[in-house]
RNA sequence: GCCCCUGUGGCGGAAUUGGUAGACGCGCUGGACUCAAAAUCCAGUUCUCGCAAGGGAGUGGGAGUUCGACUCUCCCCGGGGGCACCA
């Protein structure tokens, strides 16, 4: 018999699937809905073993669901505005489009010789009007909404890709992508308001039973909830400001009377009132600014001030002041951009008074602490306790200091309880050609003036020079100079784009009818959404993720959704990490650079030098290590590759990519062809009546087949790939050991049609010819998911291990539920067991039915 | 600094949730087939003592709960990740 020819038979049934559109879906069925979705690529023009790994996962998942009977959807598109098409058009001199078309076609073809069960005919890519109208329509209706606005901020300024971005987008301090320090410029931005929604997202974790803890927690931790209280301090000492206050915000309200100084940010509106006839307060804020807040920064930083020389009153001490300083470690976004300080209960506030010589003031006595002496050294106590030298306070707990502070506040009009986010709103502009245009006029006369839903679409001008740096679309000739649709007179268009975040936020949805005039055909919607499981990187724990989630708020507030929570299941793969390779000079080699010598050490192929193996990274060209799916899937076929991303590792941790794992899934596949091209036991017909009778080797295939269906289909369901493989090569061992006997080539027939069904999912090329050469005319990918027979899935024999003192000391074969007293005799009986007696009895057998017994001497 | 995850043979990883630790795969060792090689097949493979039968140790380290702990509790160590002048 003939090796499998991966190449033909894969090719074969790929086309045989799209000719039989096997994978084309319906909107609405009889059967249960089930929506599978992996993370969209970027269309960068080739695919990398991450996206192998992805997609492998997610077709796994789609084709299981399919044979178990669901209707699933199961689609595919393209995320294709970004910058990288941009920076082609600079280095190739070739527009964004085209050089995103041709590496959208590209990849799909890779994609296509992967096997995937997708429905082609919903392919969209976010860079086609015809997507992103509907998000130019989305941005007015948010505007009418009160979940879209304009303001003039500091922003993050990514100076290599001479733009702007969010603050989930600045890592380190530094751009996510270009890894450029970031700058922070004051710019005219559209943001979505993303804080509006604060609470319900963060509630809304809770019910996301099926997504990862970590990533739920890192969503927590981004939205950052925290109670505490807004208080009002009037202002003394400046003559022009004599009438104003100054709004602080602080968890800590019930330590008021420890209070020294209060601290506003050096961007402040107040600073900058101050600062405008006051050079050396300018000079201070220059040099807070050219600090930054990165990381680095951060840690050397020292607690800077300058003194005001205005005065707060304090709320509750009759005639008592604080000085107000401009600090450097104050926040302009967070808060109200101004606190009071407690030294004796903040570790910063506490540096900045030592620094500054202010008072230390303890208000809270630690439980243990004896109320007279407590003091504070180097660290400041942000303990609980009982308060101390706080007026009407003193003796509280700090939760009962708290509210009465805060009922003062309320009473007195000088503050009130307050629930303060970390979040900030989403800033969606971006200085960038090759995004969705932003609808907006901007009219000397009228202002800002949305684009009528009547002239849109606003598509990208085709003709633009990458020549000058910037913005091509300020660059225009004609683009942007428009009639306002107000007034009529000469007015300009807004030349930013959306972040391309945007694109990636409604996606999911617009799959549900990706080819509908209007942005979603609403039963579509309704059937369709939540997407089931949705399988993509960790990486996008907070971003895509958390914006996502944003927006299918946003759009249910619009009318356009009933979904809350897009994503009701989340997987999070693990990276492909790869073994990397350095010489001498600490310089990434590439392994086919390297060769072992006479000696066994790793040294560089051509200079003969040493060369050390680093661990295993993430494959990225810059380290080297990188393996091209496309070679892989050339030489040994997408079921090989399939497999092995499956099998070595659990799918949300890591995996290391090996030849040899690759190797060993490619001699499975063979060991599976002979098996059932050149079976040791002649093959019954698909139609042989079962026999009467079964030796007791075939009994046990029989058995371990049917164990086998339910323990993978347990496995899949619960995203085990790698446990499900594991079993089925267990099922395999046992069929190619079966020898002659009773009913033998019934069971071995049995387990085969089995073994096929089983890897499928995983493996569905192969798995669709071994099926037909089993004799089956219809395709396995319509065939449905086997069922286990519950009268085999119990044994009638089990093993009983025997343990003296918790020791193993043998075992024991019983019926299974065998009286607990035959079981113990029997235990009892073992001669290593009376050994350990001496003729004694035990003190204590314990026995736990079809499972141990323990003596216990 | 705070929070989370993680630690099992030479390696990737299993272990019915407290009940025979190491399934399955990789690698390695020996053998068969072959003129030879590749491929394939058979046997072995946690460490350690022993010719063997068998004994001892063993899931990062230490203590504890239990008849019994990879699994539960406490302390410590290593690795990875997230957040971070967040008031």
């Amino acid at each position: 018999m003939a090796r499998y020819n991966v190449k033909e038979t894969e090719a074969k049934w790929q086309s045989t699937w799209e000719k039989r559109q096997c994978f084309a879906v319906r909107d609405f069925a009889d059967k249960p809905k089930y929506y599978v979705l992996e993370m969209f690529p970027y269309p960068s023009g080739r695919i990398h073993m991450g996206h192998v790994r992805n997609y492998t996962l997610g077709d796994v998942v789609a084709r299981y669901k399919r044979a178990r009977g669901f209707n699933v959807l199961h689609p595919m598109g393209w995320d294709a505005f970004g910058l990288p098409a941009e920076n082609a058009a600079i280095a190739n001199k070739v527009h964004p489009a085209k050089w995103t078309r041709e590496n959208i076609a590209a990849m799909r073809a890779q994609l296509k010789t992967m096997g995937l069960s997708y429905d082609w005919e919903r392919e969209i890519a976010t860079c086609d009007p015809d997507y992103y109208r509907h998000e130019q329509k989305f941005f007015l209706d948010f505007i009418k909404h009160g979940l879209a606005y304009r303001k003039e901020s500091w922003v993050n300024w990514d100076p290599a890709e001479q733009t702007v971005l969010a603050n989930e987008q600045v890592i380190d301090g530094r751009g996510w992508r270009s890894g450029a320090p970031v700058e922070k410029r004051r710019l005219s931005q559209w943001f979505l308001k993303i804080t509006a929604f604060a609470e319900e997202l963060l509630d809304g974790i809770d019910t996301l039973e099926r997504w990862p803890e970590r990533v739920r927690l890192m969503q927590a931790n981004w939205i950052g909830r925290s109670e505490g209280a807004h208080m009002t301090f009037a202002l003394t000492g400046g003559a022009d400001l004599a009438s104003a206050s100054l709004q602080v915000y602080s968890t800590r309200p019930d330590t008021i009377f420890g209070a020294s100084f209060c601290a506003i940010a050096a961007n402040h509106p107040l600073t900058e009132t101050l600062a405008a006839h006051n050079p050396e307060l300018q000079a201070f804020v220059a040099e807070c600014n050219r600090l930054g807040t990165s990381e680095a920064a951060l840690e050397t930083a020292e607690k800077i001030g300058f003194d005001t020389g205005l005065r707060a009153v304090h709320p509750f001490i009759e005639g008592h002041t604080l000085p107000v300083y401009v600090a450097n470690f104050i926040l302009m976004d967070y808060g109200t951009g101004a606190i009071f300080g407690c030294p004796a209960h903040d570790q910063r506030d506490l540096e900045f008074a030592r620094k500054y010589g202010l008072d230390i003031t303890p208000v809270v006595a630690p439980p243990e602490a004896d109320a007279g002496a407590v003091t504070i050294g180097e660290q400041a106590y942000t303990g609980g306790g009982r308060m101390i030298n706080s007026d009407f306070i003193d003796g509280m707990p700090v939760e009962d200091a708290k509210s009465e502070i805060i009922a003062r506040l309320e009473q007195q009009g000088l503050g009130a309880r307050t629930v303060n986010y970390r979040l900030r709103d989403w800033g969606v502009s971006r200085q960038r050609y090759w995004g969705c245009p932003i609808p907006i006029i901007h009219c000397p006369a009228c202002g800002i003036v949305p684009v009528p839903e009547k002239d849109l679409p606003v598509t990208l001008p085709e003709d633009v020079s990458f020549d000058k740096p910037g913005n091509p679309l300020s660059h225009h000739p004609t683009w942007k100079h428009v009639d306002c649709p107000a007034c009529g007179k000469k007015a300009e268009r807004e030349t930013d784009t959306f972040d391309t975040f945007f694109e990636s936020s409604w996606y999911f949805a617009r799959f549900c009818s990706p080819l509908a005039d209007e942005p979603f055909i609403r039963e579509a919607a309704d059937y369709w959404m939540p997407v089931d499981q949705y399988i993509g990187g960790i990486e996008h724990a907070v971003l895509h993720l958390l914006y996502s989630r944003f927006f299918s708020r946003a759009l249910k507030r619009c009318g356009y959704l009933k979904t809350e929570e897009p994503f009701a299941g989340l997987l999070t793969q693990g990276m492909v990490c790869h073994e990397t390779y350095r010489d001498e000079g600490g310089r990434w080699l590439y392994p086919e650079e390297t060769v072992q010598d006479e000696s066994g050490n790793i040294v560089h192929a051509k200079t003969g030098r040493p060369v050390t193996l680093g661990r295993s990274e993430k494959m990225s060209k810059s380290k080297f290590n990188v393996v091209d799916p496309a070679k892989i899937i050339g030489s040994y076929g997408a079921d090989t590759a399939r497999l092995f991303m499956l099998s070595d590792s659990p799918p949300d941790r890591d995996l290391d990519w090996t030849d040899a794992g690759i190797e060993g899934a490619w001699r499975y596949i063979n060991r599976l062809w002979r098996l059932v091209t050149e079976p040791a036991l002649a093959l019954p017909d698909p139609e042989t009546p079962k026999p009467a009778e079964f030796s007791p080797a075939a009994d046990a295939v029989r058995r371990l087949t049917h164990k086998t269906i339910a323990a993978v289909s347990e496995d899949l369901d619960r995203f085990h790939f790698n446990r499900a493989v594991a079993r089925i090569r267990e099922l395999t061992n046992a069929l190619e050991g079966l020898k002659a006997g009773a009913g033998t080539d019934w069971a071995l027939r049995e387990g085969l049609e089995a073994a096929t069904c089983l890897i499928g999912p995983m493996m569905p090329h192969v798995a669709e010819e071994l099926w037909q050469r089993l004799g089956f005319t219809a395709l396995l990918a319509d065939t449905p998911w086997p069922e286990a027979d519950q009268s085999l899935l119990a044994d009638e024999n089990v093993t009983i291990a025997v343990q003296v003192n918790g020791k193993l000391r043998g075992t024991i074969e019983l019926a299974k539920d065998a009286a607990q007293e035959d079981a113990k005799a029997a235990a009892l009986q073992l001669p290593r067991v009376r050994e350990a007696l001496e003729n004694k009895p035990p003190r204590k057998v314990i026995v736990v039915p079809n499972r141990i017994i323990n003596v216990v001497v």
